[in-house]
DNA sequence: AGGGTAACAGACTTATTGGTCTGTAACCAA
DNA sequence: TTGGTTACAGACCAATAAGTCTGTTACCCT
């Protein structure tokens, strides 16, 4: 069932994988422990169900769907890092980067999940990537930028603002983040008239 | 006892705090329950200890000392965080960032240790600020420079590369990371000549 | 020597966990 | 109607958790 999904993933979000009990998740739908298991083997399998469908989903439409189509790579990334952050901050309660907390959780007591979510990292990082070689085909990076360093540069400042914006002043560290981001990136701009 | 707190720390970390009891702890050193609660209350209280003590001392030691009475602020950033790096490289295994494991762990979940935790950050935090001011001062940076934007972005892209570095290609990722921010620190630079 | 206390040992309690198993209501084809 | 399958309900089980409680050492002070 999709709805189980979709409470599953939320509630560990929230408290974290091995803090969330499948009665957690059957009690807020009022479900029983025979639904669950008719559908899923095990809480493990659940949730690499989860991280392929509706984490990945989300990382997708969040991250990497915003950069398709745009013409100018660097200010589309900002925009749409700026616009991630934005709506982490109006949400009242932020449980900081989804992917980035699993990540974390998981890391060196499930190898097999571990890898189903770094394979999403990947994705997002092939995609910063090809989006950045295309802007210096495209005549809009200084060639001498080192794309794959800089998507992964991209990837884990975002994850760790993310982690850090938990804390009261999210409106203050979002704005220090994309200012920083954007003083960079001026370093990297090719001058269209060149 | 010292030795519960050390050991006490050390499976935290690898495993992380809802995910190792108190009794994990225990048989690893061979002690029993009444000497652990003699000693402390619960193991929420233990934890606190910890996070005043050992972790603070961990931080501290690997990533604020090291700056201490150098001159040249931004590549005694940069050699820091790349020292500790290949550190994290050379652990066999490594469990990321402890201090951002445990924020992404318990945002949401406990308010109470979650203060302790961002206190640690915010220390961290302090120190990079002013040793980026005194850079300032010192003629080392450029002053139109905001030295609370660059320490948050710091903080942020640290936390972030090393929860990234449990993967695989460690040794990569932290020659990318470093080459990146070289590369923004340049832009920052004060010519002496100036 | 002996009384007292600090520093433990370990059995026990209560709550919660993931997972199993039997039962049952609804529905659909023949 | 009936037989069977789908989609659940919920009691039950074994394992594990944090925390309690009653001992029992070892040592210090007088």
């Amino acid at each position: 069932m999709n709805s189980i999904q979709t409470t599953g993933l939320e509630l560990f979000y929230q408290n974290g994988y091995y803090n969330t009990s499948i009665d957690d998740i059957l009690k807020k739908l009022s479900l029983s422990k025979g639904a669950f298991y008719y559908h899923f083997q095990s809480k493990e399998e659940f949730f690499i169900t989860i991280a392929q469908t509706n984490l990945f989903r989300k990382v997708y439409h969040q991250l990497i769907a915003p950069l398709e189509g745009k013409e100018d790579p660097l200010n589309t990334i900002l925009n749409c890092l700026e616009n991630d952050l934005k709506r982490a901050e109006e949400n009242f309660l932020d449980y900081g980067f989804v992917l980035g907390n699993f990540i974390s959780e998981f890391n060196g007591k499930n190898p097999e999940i571990m890898s189903y979510l770094l394979d999403i990292v990947t994705v997002w990082k092939v995609n910063l990537v090809t989006l950045l070689q295309k802007g210096k085909t495209d005549g809009y990076i200084s060639r001498h930028v080192d794309s794959e360093g800089l998507a992964t540069y991209l990837v884990s400042s975002y994850m760790g603002i993310r982690t850090l914006m938990v804390e009261g002043n999210s409106k203050q560290l979002r704005y220090q983040y994309i200012q920083q981001l954007r003083q960079y990136f001026k370093t990297m701009d090719q001058p269209t008239s060149v």
